[in-house]
DNA sequence: TTGATTTATTGGAACGTTCCATTTATAGGC
DNA sequence: GCCTATAAATGGAACGTTCCAATAAATCAA
């Protein structure tokens, strides 16, 4: 055990009585090398217990199989399916995705970026940290490093993004409220250093001015995009004189928080108060009752940036365009009929 | 843009004025040099646009501050869970943990083992994959490089293992059962290749051994480790001539599907039939009901296994003690009295 | 046979760091 | 001023690959 010193190309050279250029273009598969030679090579790379130094190669060749995939928050599983996406795609092109996670903290995506440069990878997929300063990917374009974000956008980038028709989305799934009779209607969760939540909110006033819901009559209430946050945003609006009876929030996790605050104070979600989520993560559809929710296709998405990736990585560009994916309102049994137009409200 | 040839630390010695040595100093905080020089070189440093390069670095020096952590699930919260917890004590020791999924597949984790050895890492934390070949981790061994397991152990391994009681998990959650009045009893979900199966099911049968039930009163059902797995061990049950009242379940994906298979019979769990789960992830309080279930303490036991990789690094050594982490039943609502038993308790 | 071609193999010079052994500059003691 | 001790900076040899140019061996055309 404890095997001193690893072996080397030299080692299996020495082993198998050919030289370490042999052995190289073996390890290349190259087809140059007579097949009783190769197998030798095999031979003595088995025996010598030889492990390739990715490192030493990288130190010659420009760019390594490696891709780096930063994730803002792990535990929504929103991106672990969209990580299962692109690692299909990535898989059968023979690359390896290191994925990282950042926990929505500035400070720890700059540790991870740097660590995955310095590693040599040959693109980044990313998916900023909330508050990432416009500044943040600047070192990753000048070295010509190919890099696409997704989900996210930066304020004032160039850099290609694929993401979902958040504005588009947030319209259907308002609209949906609005024609199940409800007249005041919550925006719950997210804030505005978002690029995203922009596109939502924009897309659900567009709707309530289309379809003539006096703004007096929206309610928007950011917070936390997780259940926590959730539970917050429909204790704000419950408090307020008129309360509204609808809410379209910012992701599935806010909504399932609406949910669950609804329960504890004896309202029954979909009956008593409508609520629509956003991702239509697979949690939605096995709720009590079944979340509605705009479907954004998650694996979908890592597959696209997957091969956008793949693309810029192979015609040697850093520039690529913008992937908006999709989506669809998966209409389920979290929104009933406003029950208060008309009687007054029964809470 | 598009900067030709990187720079290196070659270019950042012209630059400043220096030798390559006194930037390679500089790079690494030594103390050897006179502060006004060190900022000279930091300043060249950003005028250069210099991306370190650590293949370079990794060719002289042993290791690098990278270690890998490859997960068999990462749709799993679980996996999420305990990935949180690793991350926050690597990250006060300044390393960068890699994550990849091998999705159960002990091919593709061949693979990701593979390249992450070839990366240079300096430690392995390894969930395997269903399936894994007991040699399948030979190569690491004689590489001498630290690894350690968590969650899942192989049949004849030494390698170090960090992982929750099992078999006290079981034998908690099934004595719980057995409290309620249940007398016939089932465990759904999970496959006997899992040493993790074994366990958990010899400590259903030993409390059930204990407390006086027949083992032709017990029912065990496998089946895949998911919602789907668990909605199929569900239908297996009640088709049977004298089925289960109560089930403790391999999971708690497997006991949301058992309550969701449940429901759609018309059948209220908790009330019409018992279920437990195991892991206890962060959505088992937010179910309806909400479930009962073994908590393990993933993040705690991804902070130990992170630990322990940190000690044996350090003490460059390949050996580490097993961790079994503490277990305890979190009672909530999916349990109920046996109904069909007379009376059973009133509770 | 001889030279030309093709097929296999090989030595050596990179690649960008680190680190040891030196050298050079600075300060102190007398 | 000289010698020594300390501080600061440096050159050069690794590290384990790749790849080019060169060689050696085998094949072929004449």
């Amino acid at each position: 055990m404890a095997s001193r010193a690893k072996a080397t190309i030299l080692d299996i050279a020495r082993e198998a009585g050919v030289s370490k250029s042999t052995v190289s273009l073996v390890l290349q598969g190259s087809g140059l090398i007579r097949p009783e030679t190769a197998l030798k090579v095999r031979k003595a790379i088995e025996d010598v217990g030889y492990v390739y130094n990715r490192s030493a190669a990288n130190l010659r060749k420009a760019h390594s199989n490696v891709i780096g995939m930063v994730i803002n928050d792990l535990t929504n599983p929103f991106f672990a399916e969209m990580a299962v996406g692109m690692e299909r795609v990535f898989q059968s092109a023979g690359i390896v995705p290191f994925i990282a996670n950042t926990a929505e903290n500035p400070v720890r995506q700059e540790e991870v970026l740097k660590s995955l440069m310095e590693q040599g990878v040959a693109g980044l997929i990313v998916s900023p940290a909330r508050g990432t300063t416009p500044g943040a990917f600047r070192r990753i374009e000048t070295a010509g490093l190919p890099i696409v974000f997704t989900m996210r956008r930066l304020p004032e980038s160039r850099i290609p993004v694929i993401a979902p028709d958040n504005h588009r989305g947030a319209k259907l799934a308002t609209a949906h409220l609005i024609g199940k009779g409800h007249r005041r209607l919550a925006f719950f969760g997210g804030s505005s250093d978002l690029v995203v939540y922009h596109e939502r909110l924009g897309g659900f006033r567009e709707a309530c001015e289309a379809l003539g819901i006096a703004s007096r009559d929206t309610l928007v209430v950011e917070g936390e995009t997780s259940r926590r946050g959730g539970i917050a945003c429909l204790e704000t609006a419950l408090a307020m004189a008129e309360p509204p009876t609808a809410a379209l929030c910012f992701n599935d996790a806010v909504a399932f928080g609406v949910m669950l605050a609804l329960r504890k104070r004896g309202l029954e979600p979909g009956a008593d108060f409508a609520v629509v989520g956003f991702d239509d993560v697979v949690e939605a559809q096995h709720y009590m009752p079944a979340l509605t929710s705009v479907a954004v296709d998650s694996a979908g998405l890592g597959e696209r940036a997957a091969h956008v990736m793949l693309k810029m990585i192979q015609s040697r560009t850093t520039r690529a365009e913008d992937h908006i994916g999709a989506v669809n309102l998966v209409v389920r049994d979290s929104c009933g009929p406003d029950r208060r137009a008309g009687m007054g409200d029964a809470a």
